[in-house]
DNA sequence: TTTTTTTATGACAGTCCTGTGACAATTTGG
DNA sequence: CCAAATTGTCACAGGACTGTCATAAAAAAA
């Protein structure tokens, strides 16, 4: 599907241009000219957005950035900015995902950073609740560090672990089966032994749970595993 | 889109000729006789100023760099002065992005310096903040001079090295994967090998860290690298 | 130009993650 | 209670990924 992007910018011309560019490259584009029209929604409808820091509306382009990354820090911003921008208008953006194209800009280059920007968007794009961190209880678990934590210190986790924990904290609550597990976590085309999981969820009940005895991490006989916030025995 | 350039030379000879020259180049050039005329003007106009110390209004040249430098430290500013000029007086003012040449001076001179400051310039327009150099235990980097520190004795980075380490800084605590330094520090269109980049982790290390042992630069199995200011084992 | 510095690559070693199978423990149903 | 099926746990092997070096290629400086 085609990802869908916000472009605003208050130049006409520009705004046509790269628009045009964009649809022309198979995106789905809607672009405004004032930061207004994208704050009224609340709603997080695109995948990336494009913004020119100097905005004439009442809200600068700077000001949306904040927005957007008070509303989630991971959001993809491609920031268009002049050449003679005073630095401190820059300043605290660089945060999350974000890059930044100075005007004028080669058509291609901005394409190009599109392009990579969506293809590194996907991980975190699907962070549960929108948050880099989940806490329960005395533990957490960091999607953006790749961090868990139970107590004090923290200790990294690896690519699966963390991809296994992500589909147990979105589907909380829920019995998640083998099945899915692999399929969400390993891809659909590879099959490793169903042991795999199992071994898996071992790791995390010893990094957040107590294997024998789990809290949080519970198997149900036939079905799967389904991960509880607050602790059952 | 070309350059401009702000010129401030009394010398009416001298004046008509390097603009000619620049203007010759494609660059837009505005001059002026008076220190006092940029000074007027609050916004940032230009992206280069090549300014003559020894002005004959009310406003030494002097002057005229140190108010550039206030406004905004990492401003390209090429330092006209004649021989006689005393080093001393010189050396307090050339920070970073500056470049200074003695009069009598070459056209080609000129023209090859003003070249390679523009050249740097976009690298300072997005420094990490306004500040120039970043700082961690006993760590130093300063970005605009290339240069990092490790305890007392500063030593020079290269361009690379330095936007990587810009990059990771950018992006403290989180995870950057192999994929984005390549695009955000090598470029879109450029794909060395996957070892280049553990390559200048490596320097970094052996520069800032402990090789074998990383306290700052952490490797996350199958992510990517995350810099940490406050270090970890 | 030549010289020097910087950047890129490939080889190799070492590390740690993953996946597997064996076996124990547990649950379920008869 | 027993048997079958399922899950828990462990140790180990294989492999993917990373660390490191030497060296080649490229770029910059002299």
């Amino acid at each position: 599907m085609a990802s869908r992007i916000c472009l605003i910018e208050d130049e006409p011309t520009i705004r046509e241009l790269v628009s045009m560019k964009l649809v022309q490259q198979g995106y789905s584009v809607d672009s405004f000219d004032e930061a207004e029209r994208v704050m009224q929604n609340s709603e997080q409808l695109w995948e990336l957005y494009i913004v020119d820091l100097m905005l004439a509306g009442e809200a600068s382009g700077l000001e949306l950035c904040r927005w957007l990354k008070e509303k989630q820090p991971t959001l993809p911003v491609l920031i268009l900015s002049a050449l003679s921008e005073p630095l401190d208008r820059i300043e605290g953006l660089k945060v999350g995902a974000d890059d930044y194209l100075t005007k004028p800009f080669e058509m291609e280059e901005l394409l190009l950073r599109v392009e990579g920007m969506l293809k590194r968007r996907s991980w975190y794009a699907s962070l549960p609740s929108n948050l880099s961190v989940f806490e329960w209880d005395d533990c957490a678990v960091d999607f953006v560090k790749f961090e868990g934590r139970r107590g004090k210190e923290p200790f990294s986790l690896s690519q699966k672990e963390c991809m296994l924990m992500k589909l147990l904290i979105e589907k909380e609550n829920q019995v998640v089966s083998r099945d899915e597990i692999l399929n969400q976590v390993w891809g659909y085309d590879v099959f490793p032994s169903s042991r795999t999981v199992d071994n898996f969820i071992l790791k995390l009940r010893k990094y957040f749970d107590n294997p024998g005895k789990p809290k949080y991490f519970h198997s149900i006989r036939g079905a799967g595993y389904k991960f509880t916030k607050k602790g059952i025995l």
